[in-house]
DNA sequence: TTGAAAGCGCTAACAC
DNA sequence: GTGTTAGCGCTTTCAA
């Protein structure tokens, strides 16, 4: 591997001449005459030479690396990738840290690799604050143990109530919410209280766990919000096994736009959960905030309606009747 | 952040001594005293001491990390975890280095960050050639060029096997095999073939490109093994859209139990392609490669089926006439 | 405009 | 058994 100093000798300068020629000093303070700088990034060039970061991390005490310490499943694939894109495009890298049970040696690791930052993905609540406390003395920020990147950087709320807006539009009187037990479907759920509220409807709100699809129909439901594609899907294949059909029978939304939603049949009406990008925002912000020591101020993405198969115009109610407001 | 020189001073011995103590000479080479060794590790944890691999890593000219390059995708995570995880219980991590279109750059970052090894991930073979000459030179072995994780490191042929021949044991004549243009898929195919030979039944291939679901079911097919799932996932939508059911008009099986065929209606079977599994083996092999020099021989991982619902036995045809080979 | 030299935190011959 | 010393490859003061 050859280095900073085999170009000096090759250049005929020293190896300060060089380092600096390497690092554009020439350009910024001109302390180096053209002829030579030129003659050094020639040698350099020939000889193949490729800067050791490593030796920079070390004389610099700055990695460039951020780790990411998740148990790294499916779904947290488009944030990391979100996050490594970004990275790259700032001249950082991501350093994977897998964290099967202890976080507390997740944490030492990335000390031991001297990053820059670490980022905690999905970290069970539990974990949290212990580990923390032996960590913040060495200096290392810490992101996305407060709250995730899906909840900081997409507005859920306003996804879900536009999803519910949906079925309201569609002409729909009786629409069921399915939801379950986390701290993201709750904002979901208060989404689909607001559209409920704003076209005047009832709500209906129904735990996954109590879901039967004979009692849901004899309810009279028209359509069913479901606060995740994969509740949805539940739904659709239990309609299924009775040989009923989407939309006729139900309408139904999802949430997410995942990629059993898509190739579902019927494929999938929902809204989507933009993970790449919310990688990408909370990437960039954790950088700003490692080079300018200031927050940056990035409102939440919005969500886009994706209107599929699933849901459909309801003609059992007279147009008269089913709206004040009207389906578009 | 504390160093190997201040825990030298605090417990009154020299940096050597606690270089040593720290990797454990002691044990081994038994060159320090007991209560030494016991006093410097005491100290080291007091301080909270944690060594810096950066250093390590210049010194040794082993960085102990490997890189991935890829144009991360959700169909990489699984792999991407199982290096994760293998890697880590071996003392290694991963770093992830974004591939958007220029292959060079890449693999210099790769060289900057003086990696121990560099993995590409589905990589297009007209980057692959070209790039390569130069990188060669830094001696940094590259992996995953040639062949890819679930090529070398699964059995592909055989899980299509697999999953044919369960349609076959069904009783199903007519078993078509709907297929597209890949690699992988070829060897799909090959397993298709090999189960229709053994059973005595005739080949019936139709690419994607030409496939007309109407069509099909004139031919009079009582199956189809696809070779993949979301081909499968398309067939049950085309016969969603006609209201015709699965698996009473056609048993379909698909291939890689995507999460997207085991929420779908009917529930997908298929046959399962370890993806994560597949890196945890192709980590193993390269870090042995690494540390040995030697190849780690394994055989490739083998596939289960999954029978879920989409597929049934087939009562077109008496049982006299079905079968040398019956139904299971 | 250039170069010598100190130092980043650690390892490893080689002495004592 | 333990300490001295010379690096690893690069940055950066400070002097020339």
């Amino acid at each position: 591997m050859i280095g900073i100093k085999q170009i000096a000798e090759e250049a005929g300068v020293s190896k300060t001449t060089v380092s600096f020629v390497l690092n554009g000093r020439h350009k910024h303070g001109l302390c180096i005459s053209e002829p030579v700088a030129a003659r050094v990034l020639a040698t350099a060039k020939r000889l193949g030479y490729v800067r050791n970061e490593l030796v920079q991390a070390v004389v610099k005490g700055r990695s460039h690396v951020i780790a990411i310490i998740a148990h790294f499943s499916e779904i947290c694939m488009p944030i990391v990738t979100g996050y490594s894109d970004e990275a790259a495009a700032h001249g950082y890298s991501i350093r994977l840290i897998s964290m099967n049970g202890d976080l507390e040696a997740a944490l030492m690791k990335a000390v031991a690799a001297r990053v820059d930052a670490v980022v905690a993905l999905g970290i069970p609540v539990e974990f949290r604050t212990p580990a923390m406390e032996k960590f913040i003395r060495y200096g290392i920020p810490i992101f996305g143990l407060e709250a995730e990147t899906h909840l900081l950087f997409f507005d859920q709320t306003h996804a879900a109530r536009l999803a519910s807006e949906h079925l309201a539009l569609l002409g729909h009187r009786k629409i069921y919410c399915c939801h379950e037990d986390s701290e993201v479907q709750d904002l979901r759920l208060e989404g689909y209280r607001a559209a409920m509220r704003e076209h005047g409807l009832e709500e209906s709100i129904i735990h996954t766990a109590h879901l039967d699809v004979d009692e849901l129909l004899a309810t009279g439901a028209d359509a069913v919000f479901c606060s995740a594609d994969h509740i949805a899907l539940k739904i659709m294949h239990d309609l299924y096994l009775r040989r009923m059909f989407v939309p006729e029978t139900l309408s139904v939304v999802g949430f997410g736009n995942t990629a059993a939603g898509k190739q579902a049949s019927p494929a999938l009406t929902t809204v989507n959960e933009p993970y790449y990008e919310t990688g990408v925002l909370s990437c960039r912000s954790l950088l700003h905030r490692l080079e300018t020591g200031k927050e940056l101020e990035l409102q939440p993405l919005s969500s886009e309606l994706i209107v599929r198969e699933s849901t459909a115009v309801n003609t059992k109610y007279n147009r008269h009747e089913a709206g004040e407001k009207k389906p578009k």
